[in-house]
DNA sequence: TTGTAGGCGTTATCAT
DNA sequence: ATGATAACGCCTACAA
């Protein structure tokens, strides 16, 4: 079932049938009900390769997602998910690539198989070689979050140093004097991923301001490190009262590390960070804490990724994003010493 | 950069580098040489739309997942990834189609726009309207989960009712009396989804076998529900001793509610079912559970379909997964009445 | 308002 | 062993 097909059976020409489609110049209503009629009957729909291979355009994205090895978390996943949406919305679809070590096969496939209008880069690093990948192929794209030199592309980001000094300030304000910060792992810090270096650069530069002691910890991704770091915590600086997160994965395990040292949240210890809100109402007690809009991150991204499409010669835009600190009930005065 | 340019370069035929790129024709090794040297220095790929319509087909697979309004859990992120690994290997790429109601767009586009050689439905009803779809529009597909008719396409699915069964006879087998079936939303159960369906059938068979007393309980697949559910069955049936379940994410709340009630796992109260290993694992005390094959079943699932695309005439396979029920430490004798 | 024809970049069928 | 050339299905000047 071709465009041909459907001119022959409506008794017009192949363009009459395209033009009827894209309405890109006036045709008969006549013809158009001719058209569309045969169509409906048909359930004609355009060959998508042909379409790409004339305009030029795939109407695809790419999202480079991190490899499969490296587990999702519940946040990427909505991004994920988010990004398919906003995407549909314009009518996008969107091909997936894991990637993040430098020579990836899938990558390289939609990079210059040209089987993508645009590329969108999830968790990226401070010198990510997909970036040079991507502007040597000319190809549009937005990362979320930002690398060296903001400015020379597009991109989407959380404002981690601004927030997490914002909660430490919050805790200063409540009388604590010692903190500390639960991490990502030492593995992204080493690599030079973005998020965990702001928040540790914001934590020390507000305690610092604040006269507070702090400390920061690295803490893999998953519940059964975050409850070893927070007993470890205990057992360095019994005099910390309060820690800051952004590492959403490991809260299960210090959830239960809270639990299992009888620690009364937030009288006798207080939490917060950046974390979704989602995982946030579901901590016990619900915990004081900025939102991942990885919703409107994804739409973010999708906007600029489609203004880079549609001009590429446009300059890059970025938006950084500093949710509101929803107070709950995880973050109260300091016990005193 | 295209071949045309290539072959010029090479001083040979547009189709003596297709030749050379693919090998389906013998091509002298000097010039092969002198085609590979051209292709490097420009750095020249295929593209790809002009390749699916030349060959007519895409070498991509569409991947059907739950729309975003449904959050996606944890086990069907790890299932996404592990598709996209699995195709990587086969040098596929995959478009995702966030789709579950009757008529979306974008899985529309995707199947009559032929932008893909095979689909992977997640997440299926016993009554799918998209496999209909399918297989009116010839495309090949494997369904997760499956469907009335087993045999008349291709499909992965896991044993739930068996599995669920040798839980029951397992805690038979421990003295317990009085068990309940913790299982997915009603809405789910309600629109005919097979895992829940198969559970519950499974279920109440083997606790009829066993002579046991049983019920079964619909959870959202949140940890708020899970808290809510589980105080739930505590208040209307106190007798119960031990709980099944196939609901991953309402374990947190189910957690919570075992650390609110003081009940100790496994002397007061033992919990079993189908959980993803990682799950079970981290869950305090770690659950005598069968894992949930997410990567397997993905790698079972992009080998079928290529079966299909190679051969659409091939009568379709299916595999019933029964993972071995790994025994950990929540499921122990039945305290008595 | 509509039709004709060339081009998008490959692959594959003829030839040579 | 290699070269022309016709598809593949669509879009879009250019004509009429």
């Amino acid at each position: 079932m071709n465009i041909g097909e459907i001119a022959r059976r409506a008794g017009v020409s192949r363009s009459t049938v395209s033009y009827a489609l894209s309405g890109k110049r006036p045709v008969s209503t006549a013809t158009v009900r001719r058209i569309n009629d045969v169509i409906a009957e048909l359930g004609y729909r355009p060959n998508a390769s042909a379409r790409a291979l004339a305009e030029g355009r795939t109407r695809t994205f790419g999202l480079a997602i991190p490899p499969a090895s490296a587990r999702l978390t519940d946040v990427q996943l909505e991004f994920v998910a988010s990004v398919v949406e906003a995407a549909a919305v314009h009518d996008h679809d969107v091909l997936l690539s894991p990637s993040g070590g430098d020579h990836d096969r899938s990558f390289e496939r939609i990079v210059t198989g040209r089987r993508v209008d645009g590329v969108i880069l999830m968790e990226i690093l401070l010198a990510d070689p997909r970036v040079e990948r991507l502007s040597q192929a000319g190809l549009p794209f937005v990362t979320i979050g930002h690398v060296e030199h903001p400015g020379a592309s597009s991109w989407v980001d959380v404002d981690y140093a601004g927030l997490i000094s914002r909660c430490v300030h919050h805790l200063a304000d409540l009388g604590h004097q010692h903190v500390v910060l639960i991490n990502r792992s030492d593995e992204l810090v080493a690599a030079g991923y973005g998020p965990a270096l702001r928040s540790s650069a914001g934590f020390f530069e507000a305690a610092g301001r604040c006269g507070m002691t702090a400390h920061n910890v690295c803490c893999a991704d998953e519940p059964a490190a975050g409850l070893a770091c927070f007993e470890q915590i205990r057992a360095r600086w019994p005099e910390v009262t309060a820690a800051v997160t952004i590492n959403e994965a490991a809260l299960p395990g210090v959830q239960r590390a809270l639990h299992r040292a009888a620690l009364d949240v937030p009288r006798a210890f207080s939490l917060t960070g950046v974390i979704a809100d989602r995982l946030a109402e579901d901590f016990h007690p619900p915990l004081t804490a900025a939102d991942v809009p990885a919703g409107e991150m994804a739409r973010l991204a999708v906007d600029l990724l489609l203004e880079q499409i549609n001009d590429p010669s446009a300059t890059p835009r970025s938006a950084m994003l500093a949710p509101a600190i929803t107070l709950r009930s995880s973050t109260g005065a300091a016990r005193r010493g």
